[in-house]
DNA sequence: GGGTCGCTTGGTACCGGTTCCAGTTATAAT
DNA sequence: ATTATAACTGGAACCGGTACCAAGCGACCC
């Protein structure tokens, strides 16, 4: 122990911390003890006198974990390691054990490792984990809508964003808009279905029942949504996702089709893919690292002050951003 | 606490940690009490007590924290979370801060949270903390070819890939074949290269100076590297990743050429990516979810052996993904 | 010169588990 | 009946820090 090197613990403590308080000849004293035997505080012990980790976890259930080779994952991850980090936490990957016992997996969980824990959405994390995670008064943030109005949440407009991409599609003169959703019982999808339905009201239009595919934001998905979307014979589509938009663009080009001429196309998320792929895709931005960098302001302000229950809920701008698959050049270049 | 329900701490732990010698009685009515009163130990104090945290760290250095939107880096972390959770561990990442004080920067990653650590070979890592860490005799996996023989390392085997790659290329007929690496100071750009120039000599051919371009890794990298290859009027072209071939396509296709028809190209990594892009790269893959399999695996032995010096080094083999990109198709096509 | 105050410092309990050892009781052996 | 032995349980120390409180000490004031 480093107060072998002088003083009692209570002060080596002291200056380890930087309290004031401490005779700065006896600080110096103390520093340069520590400096000579590489001395580092123990931090769980230390968590353990403080009951604080500097820990965030991030909760994933198992069947979900796929998430990691989701782009829109990394992105949000990368996001919130970095605001953790300028504000001196670590971050714990926890997987969440595939069990129907969701109380023991809450309790495994909140083992006492992490001050408070951010979760991504998800059905499943829904129906199940969230109430005993809420019941349990840890601190948690969503990262999505999430429909029960007790948690604090970050998310994007994806009603707005949809409706930026559907009057797009208006002002180019398109009509006859189809669109594939992911699965309507998660509330990103419902919103962006409302995004879309929104935009046609103000221009007189409604979203007639075939034009609508519900699919499950996957690639392989987005093909099987568009090779049925194809028969209503649309002049536009709008895909919930950008995985789904290169799944769509595939089954267009099986059918013969060609992206933006025969059919004008627009994605969502603006993954680094998007611009990759032929035609480059015109999609819907969501600006993933401050959604990231937003979580984590809003759990650590949660668990700085835990009696108060406001719930903190943030909704985040989403940006167009135009490329060739939604036509746009070419029908400004067909006018000019 | 528990024990209040019963009995003597000593007791409720043994109960919980599954130990013998407790009377079947005794134990029920300790379960009882603790499913009563929704009772989870608490890891930190437990920690304290063992020395064990069950927790292994990923160490990234700030300026690399662009890793997290690399897809290779992703499907890693996925196979490292998976196999630490399948051995009962959890994954705190740990972004090391950005100072010239690599003995602070190494005592602070090594702060007691986690019982060893991996990290993603880099040059900054290898320069700078490495040593520090080596001699703080913690317990460290490194993935990616660590030139020093006193670290344990999971690895693919670079040289045999790119081996694979390039005869490949000699099967398919070509001759002059050019090569865009990664930063030649590390041993993955190295050893790449070499497998290249392994394969020209067993076919009695030798790699001239002018066919290897030297770039990053990077798209852009690529595309630069390309740019200049091209004066040396390459057949086929071997992109040591598939950022870099990417690159490269762009490059080839600005410059008026068309692959694979005047222009052979293959990559490495086999990104989702890769599949995607027009026309379908050819690339080596690299089974990337098993090297974090492995890198989780010795890791462990290693927490688990301390006493024991062995390093364990593993190298994993590769495999050939033969799409549109090489003009494989093409040629058989061709001749049949 | 004695009392108060402020600055520094050390003593001690505590966080919530685990571990070692001693003690208690029941059972078996002599 | 007495002692050895085994099975079970509890007491106390310990892991390495932090927090609270008391105490030592010199300066200052009256």
């Amino acid at each position: 122990m480093a107060e072998l090197a002088g003083v009692s613990r209570t002060t080596a403590s002291r200056v380890i911390n930087g309290k004031p308080g401490v005779n700065p000849q006896t600080r110096k004293h103390v520093l340069d003890a520590v400096g000579h035997l590489g001395y580092g505080p123990h931090a769980v012990a230390r968590s353990l006198a403080t009951k604080r980790t500097q820990i965030i976890g991030i909760f994933i259930p198992t069947p979900v974990s796929t998430l990691f080779s989701d782009p829109f994952f990394s992105v949000l991850l990368q996001g919130i390691v970095h605001a953790a980090a300028a504000h001196d936490h670590q971050v714990l990957l926890t997987l969440l054990p595939e069990t129907e016992d969701s109380e023991a997996c809450v309790r495994s969980a909140q083992n006492g490792y992490t001050d408070g824990a951010i979760a991504v959405a998800s059905a499943l994390m829904s129906e199940t984990l969230l109430p005993w995670l809420q019941a349990a008064d840890f601190p948690l943030v969503c990262v999505g809508r999430w429909a029960n109005g007790e948690t604090s949440f970050v998310d994007v407009d994806n009603i707005g964003g949809a409706r930026q991409a559907t009057e797009h599609f208006l002002r180019l003169g398109h009509r006859r808009i189809g669109t594939i959703t992911g699965p309507l019982q998660l509330p990103v999808a419902a919103d962006r279905l409302r995004g879309v339905e929104e935009a046609l009201r103000a221009y007189g239009l409604h979203l007639p029942h075939e034009l609508i595919l519900e699919a499950d934001f996957t690639e392989l998905g987005g093909m099987l949504a568009m090779q049925r979307l194809l028969r209503a014979k649309p002049e536009a589509v709008f895909a919930q996702s950008d995985a789904m938009a290169i799944g769509a663009l595939k089954a267009i080009r099986q059918a013969g089709l060609r992206v933006p001429d025969d059919l004008a196309l627009v994605g969502f998320d603006d993954l680094p893919l998007a611009e990759h792929v032929d035609p480059p895709l015109t999609t819907v931005r969501q600006p993933i690292p401050l959604l990231g960098h937003m979580a984590v302001e809003v759990l650590l302000s949660q668990i700085a002050h835990p009696q108060r229950k406001v719930r903190r809920q943030v909704v985040l701008p989403t940006d167009l951003v135009v490329r060739e698959s939604c036509g746009a050049f070419r029908a400004a270049k067909g006018r000019g």
